[in-house]
Formats: C-alpha cells, structure tokens, sequence
DNA sequence: GTAATACGCTACTGTAGCGTAGCATACAGT
DNA sequence: ACTGTATGCTACGCTACAGTAGCGTATTAC
C-alpha cells in the first residue's frame, strides 16, 4: 500500500494521493488502508516521510572537510535516488500546505539536512571556513546547489557532482577574507 | 479576482484556487469568473504568471561580472517581493503536477532564469569563468541558492545577499583551474 | 476444533468542487 | 427610448473523495 501511495504523491503531489487510488492500485480494500492509518491524513505522512532520503551523521574521525565532503556525497546521492528525486518539488511544498501538512510533523524535512548544518557547523569552528560564516546561508547554499540538480532530470547525481558542489562552496567560502 | 485567486495559490497552493473560494473572497459572482476565464485551468495559468517575478535582460554595456551581478540583484529583489516569495514552492512544484499544469505554459518558469543563464554564457566566454563551465550547473548553483534563502522566511532578500551569492559563486569557479 | 486476527466486499452518507442554465439588473452609448 | 455589455443571483447536475457500517471469509495460533 506504501510503495502505491508514494507512486501517486511522486506523480502527483499530496493531492494525488487519495484512498480510492491507493486501495485500487494496490489491490486493496479501502477498509483495510483504514485498519492500518488512521485517516489520510496519517497515510500521507508516512508516504512523505518514505519519501525521504536518509543522510547518516557525519563522521568525526576525519577532516572536517572530508566530513563535509561525505555528507554532501550521501545528500547527492539520496536525492538522486527514487522516489525522493522525482518527489523532490512535492517534498518542498507539501509541509507548506496548510491542508496536506496535517499530519506532518513540522520539522521532518530540516531533520534530513541536519548532518550537513553539524558538518558546516564544524568547518567553521575548524576555521576550514570563515569562522563567522553564516550557518543558514551556508546551508542554503548548499542545499540549493543539490536541490536544483536533482530537480533537473538531466543532471546525473553521483559523487562526481557531489564533490564539485563541495570543492566550489569551500573554495568560494574560503575566498572570503 | 486575480488578486483573491493569487491570496489562495500563495496560501494553500494551486490546490486552494477554487472557482467558489475566488468568487466568495473577490465578491464577484461565480458566473463572473467564468465570463473572463474559460475554465479553472486557464484562471490558474494566469493566477500562476502574476506569483513569477518580472527580471530585466542582462545588460550588455557593462563588465560581465557587473552584469551577472545586477542580474542576481534582480532575482534576489524578485524573488523576495511578495507573492512571488511565499508563492515560490508552488511555482515549483505546481508544473510537475499532471493535473494542476494543465493550461500552463511548459516552460514559463524557465524563462525567469534565462537572463540569469545569458549572464553565466557570457561570463564563460568571456573568461571571467572557466569557458568549459557547464551553464546548467553554474544555473542550478545560483538559482538553487537564491530559491532556499527566499524560502526561508528569516532570510533577507536585499543587495547585500545577492552581492554575497554572486561574490561566492565567482570565487569558487575561478578557484577552479 | 475454536478463537483471534486480518482482510475483502458492498453499500451508504456527506461534502467540496466544477461548470451550466435561466433570468434579473445596472449602466453605457447613441 | 433603445440596445448592448457586464454583472448578479439561484438553482441545478455531476463527479471525486472521505470515512463508516455491516457482514462474510481465510489464515493462523493454540
């Protein structure tokens, strides 16, 4: 039942994720998608949270930059893979939604992007970076670069773009007086 | 009515832009809304073009990096006037959706970025960047880190921002040899 | 064998939304 | 005065979808 409702919500957003679709695509009853969620509400947070990529925790043990490095691999990587790739635009909006959002825990999408921010927080007090760099904009940064990327169907998403998205960020933010 | 339709896609997404919600908000009869647009879809194309912000061409009198410089300005200043920066996770997400783009445009929101993409030829063949730099890429850089400061709502849209973008994208590609 | 658990099926109510029909009204130009 | 144009209003019909009730069935555990 999962994997047909995160085959609508990749294809169509929240909003096409709709009990009637899901039970009939997945050769279910309806009553049984209720005996295991609640209410759509519920069947939508799980298909969202499925969607998402899973980012270990950096690594201590090395350099702060092959931490970052690391981490922004395994961002790359995660969002290059289904369903989170195609899901992508869905993911940005839905928590946004007053409506679809309902069931959402509200912080569910920063939580992926918490090892980068500890990996950029580490940087900085390393001094790999500017000490007194701005952790969010750094963050955005970043996670645009990737985002955009993975959005573009195009754009292959191995490490070869992940470690040309974090050569371009040190270089740059090393550039800065 | 467009401006009560635009209250909608901003508040709830393309999704909450209803010919009866319109109608009831804009104190305009439902039958009205359908004297100026012919269906849902088309009200909503036009709801859709009046969230994308208005970005001038590149001008080409001045230094290609004072050029891509004034364009990211613009992009920035853009995109964090409202309705466009409330609005810009649906404008993303919203074309990806097979029943919500019905009477868009397929590329409207491409042509947003095109000055910001002459800009970045321009620098490349000019030199200020390495000429073999991929346009899509520096595009997705760009765009990418622009789009995640106007999402977040803590995050000021000025000149100093984009001065910064700007700077840090130059730096990093011609740190590159 | 029996009880528990999980699932299936049909049918139903209620709501939100799209789009239309028919008719009334106000105001402009001539 | 007459006519065209824009608008308003009420009332529809239709569809999609959420969520529930009631009852039947199969598999498993003991």
């Amino acid at each position: 039942m999962l994997a047909a409702s995160v085959a609508f919500f990749v294809a169509g957003g929240p909003r096409a994720v709709t009990v009637d679709a899901v039970s009939e695509a997945s050769g279910v009853a309806k009553t049984t998608i209720y005996r295991h969620w609640r209410d759509r509400a519920h069947l939508l947070a799980d298909t969202y949270r499925a969607c998402l990529p899973v980012v270990p925790a950096p690594d201590d043990s090395v350099t702060p930059e092959a931490a970052l490095r690391d981490v922004v691999r395994s961002l790359v990587h995660g969002m290059g893979q289904e369903p989170t790739r195609s899901a992508l635009p869905h993911l940005i909006a839905t928590p946004l939604d007053p409506v679809e959002s309902a069931a959402l825990p509200p912080d569910v999408l920063d939580q992926t992007f918490s090892p980068l921010v500890a990996s950029i927080e580490r940087a900085a007090s390393a001094g790999v970076i500017p000490k007194r760099t701005d952790t969010m904009e750094a963050k955005h940064q970043l996670v645009g670069f990737i985002i955009m990327s993975a959005i573009d169907p195009t754009c292959a998403m191995n490490n070869s773009l992940a470690d040309r998205v974090t050569q371009l960020f040190l270089a740059g933010r090393q550039a800065q007086t």
